[in-house]
DNA sequence: GTTGGAATGTCAACAAGGCTGACATAAGCT
DNA sequence: AGCTTATGTCAGCCTTGTTGACATTCCAAC
């Protein structure tokens, strides 16, 4: 007990937030919070033997349509093996329409089917109903600090990715 | 056009924050941090022949020492066969001890060793200095809404057990 | 022009970690 | 004695991550 702990050591501003507990239970509630975020979306795909990667696709082509198979491993962060499987499925089952590239014919642009936007529209709107459900129960501050730490606590290159995709999406 | 938007018919307050978009970057914030947030202690595993499983099956062993085996499955989530799997692997790595219990002689109740316990401190620490680094960023009215809003986001189960350990656990 | 390297995408095989189902054992409860 | 509960185990399946090998295409150097 010789030295102070680190919380206690500065007088003037409390840093009684970032006491090993509090950051333990902010760890906690990410872990758990997690299983909520997935849970809807993961019912509805339960059924047709599809699964959180596909989900993550679906996604992220509706976000941004035309996107190259390159682009997209670099937001999902898997290898282009991982992801090339779930793509043919969904492009198999008619929800993905793979397209040549015109200038670069390596390239495979990626587009949602009616029939994948359909799944694509299922899906957020359950997974937006719960964020809306924790936005109101919050309020509009919690909601900017939430939103602040997420971003603080994503790696460099993948907030890179994230604000282009946000800012860029009207 | 004919109908307002949601978002713009309660004039005396705005919900702009509730918008489907603000409510997409939500979700894709949620995204990306997560990813953050598992990155470091992933890193330390991926040597060991660990993975996530074994991470949380520490963490929570840790948290609550002594807990049953059936009380691990309903903070975890996963099926006994499956984080049996786990368990057996760790126990036989000499991370954890399962004791049979004294009252019922029908449970285990698990410890760490000191082996497990200096894996989880280095877990533990790692996931903690992303989580602190975070936090400061953001400040402390920022983390409070960043918790408030995760708590909301857990399904109503979970978020039971969540209160549970917070308010145990000191 | 040809050729060699880089970029892109596909196929095959394997591992981790979920899942279900079936079953064994031991211990507590009625 | 018989039912229920807690735990462990075996077998087999699925999703989704991995690495390695390979085909195609582009581009730049020669």
């Amino acid at each position: 007990m010789a030295e102070p702990r680190s919380a206690a050591s500065y007088s003037g501003e409390s840093l009684l937030y970032l006491t090993d507990e509090q950051l333990r239970q902010g760890i906690e509630a990410m872990f758990f919070a997690y299983r909520g975020f997935t849970a809807d979306p993961d019912r509805i795909l339960s059924d047709r033997s599809y699964g959180r990667a596909h989900h993550r696709a679906i996604h992220f082509i509706n976000r941004a349509p035309g996107t190259t198979v390159n682009n997209l491993l670099a937001i999902l962060g898997v290898t282009k093996q991982s992801l090339n499987r779930v793509l043919r499925t969904l492009i198999e089952d008619g929800l993905v329409e793979s397209r040549v590239g015109q200038s670069d014919k390596r390239e495979r642009h990626l587009f949602l089917t009616d029939k994948g936007a359909a799944l694509e529209g299922r899906l957020s709107d359950a997974q937006r109903a719960r964020m809306r459900a924790a936005y109101r129960a919050a309020g509009p501050e919690a909601v900017a600090g939430f939103r602040q730490v997420l971003e603080a606590m994503m790696e460099a290159d993948l907030r890179r990715t994230y604000v282009r995709l946000r800012d860029g999406g009207q």
